[in-house]
RNA sequence: GCGGUCUUAGCUCAGUGGUUAGAGCAUCCGGCUGUGGCCCGGAAGACGGGAGUUCGAUUCUCCCAGAUCGCCCCA
């Protein structure tokens, strides 16, 4: 059998996988800063949650993964965490308002397949449901500038313009001007002045010159009814790395009900965030192993200590294939260890170990309780 | 989903209508169980799949699959 992976799926071994979960757990810990709360849900959903018109729209419907249980029930793979959220939010109809929730799973879009661009991935989203101010949409803007440090754009555009109008001044406002000027230059064309009242709250509440007005951009789910926005790393081949806005309407269409759930947020592309950091050509660490311990025939003493090691909380692993001492060097620095524990009879004798630092070749002669400290 | 380009070892790439398809890096083994970032020796490992043309196809043609670029769409 030719082994192979599913169409647009991807393996990330443990020097990608350890890139992956430092975004990851430097995205959770930027939400959790800002007060939101985890939530997770099942990566299937009942196919008349994901299709129902109030929904993410009939263009992610065609891209849905579908299938059937043995009951012949029709599920799907969740294409996003929004509708799996509002859902979640008719269920249970005594959140505390408003409710903001995290989420960094799985979602899943039977789409082409390009760079940058897969069919299984994880977005990283923060909703705050429940208050329709723009100061909502404002923190969610905010988390952003939090995590990208620099170098990060964000656009802005008011949903309730429709792409007439905008196409007949866009060479009047697009080219040039400030977020004020277009804003100014917009008020002279447009009747309903409400989606520029939005843009210029959010503008103020965010208070950041990289945060950028274009009427033009547009959005591919169906169910943004207000303010949408793009982020966007300058000086980067992946451009776009998340989006979002508001979906006032969503969650009461899909309920049929008559409460108002208004609801805005933000969704990262994890994927595309990590290709984006792999163009950057950072260095990563290549193994989470701190001490490596190299055994001189004491390999019942040397587990002694590996225990205690681990015991310290010390991520550590030893040689396992009675290797030579030269050959477990080279393996260990192969892998980056930053440390490794040489242990022949002569310490043990002395009741220590010796400790050498992979990077300078220093090595010095210590009690293992000394390494609870390193 | 449409069009272009591509697919040879784990990776990057040579090469050929004709006996046994090469290299560098990586992997594993040995030199070498008291000291790595080296060195030396060795091993293992490949023509994406199918059909056609041909005495003979990895090489030419077609189809399929997969990659990639552009368009559309999107995180």
């Amino acid at each position: 059998m030719k082994l192979e992976r599913a169409k647009g799926t991807r393996d990330f071994p443990p020097k990608e996988k350890i890139i992956r979960d430092y975004i990851q757990d430097t995205i959770k810990a930027v939400f959790e800063l800002y007060g939101f709360d985890p939530l997770e849900t099942p990566i299937l959903e009942r196919f008349e949650v994901l299709s129902s018109k109030y929904a993410g729209g009939s263009e992610i419907l065609k891209e849905t993964f579908k299938l059937k249980d043995q009951g012949s029930r029709e599920l799907g793979l969740r294409y996003d965490l929004t509708v799996p959220l509002a859902r979640f939010v008719g269920m249970n109809p005594n959140l505390k308002m408003p409710f903001k929730r995290y989420q960094i799973e799985r979602v899943f879009r039977d789409g082409p397949v390009e760079k940058g661009r897969v069919r299984e991935f994880y977005q990283c989203d923060a909703d705050i449901i429940g208050s329709s101010s723009m100061m909502a949409d404002a923190e969610c803007i905010s988390l952003l500038y939090k995590l990208g440090e620099s170098g990060v754009t964000k656009e802005l555009k008011e949903k309730g313009f429709d792409k007439k109008q905008i196409d007949s001044i866009l060479k009047l406002i697009l080219i040039k001007g400030s977020n004020q000027e277009k804003i100014k230059n917009l008020r002279k064309t447009l009747k309903d002045q409400s989606g520029l009242d939005e843009v210029e709250k959010i503008l103020n509440y965010v208070k950041n010159t990289e945060l950028i007005f274009d009427p033009s951009l547009a959005r591919g789910l169906a169910y943004y009814t207000g303010p949408i926005f793009e982020v966007i790393l300058q000086n980067n081949e992946i451009c776009s790395v998340g989006g979002g806005g508001r979906y006032d309407d969503m969650i009461s269409n899909l309920l049929e009900s008559n409460q108002k759930y208004p609801a805005t947020g933000i969704s990262f592309g994890l994927d595309r965030i990590y290709d984006a950091i792999q163009n950057e050509k950072r260095e990563f660490q290549e193994s989470e192993v701190k001490i490596f311990i190299i055994p001189i025939k004491t390999a019942e003493e040397s587990l002694e200590i590996l225990k205690k090691l681990r015991l310290y909380g010390i991520n550590s692993d030893m040689d396992i294939l009675d290797r030579s001492i030269s050959k477990n060097l080279e393996y260990a620095n192969s892998k980056k260890i930053p440390y490794v524990l040489i242990l022949g009879p002569e310490e043990l004798k002395q009741n220590k170990v010796k400790l050498r630092d992979m990077r300078t070749g220093k090595e010095k002669l210590i009690k293992v309780e000394e390494l609870k400290n390193l």
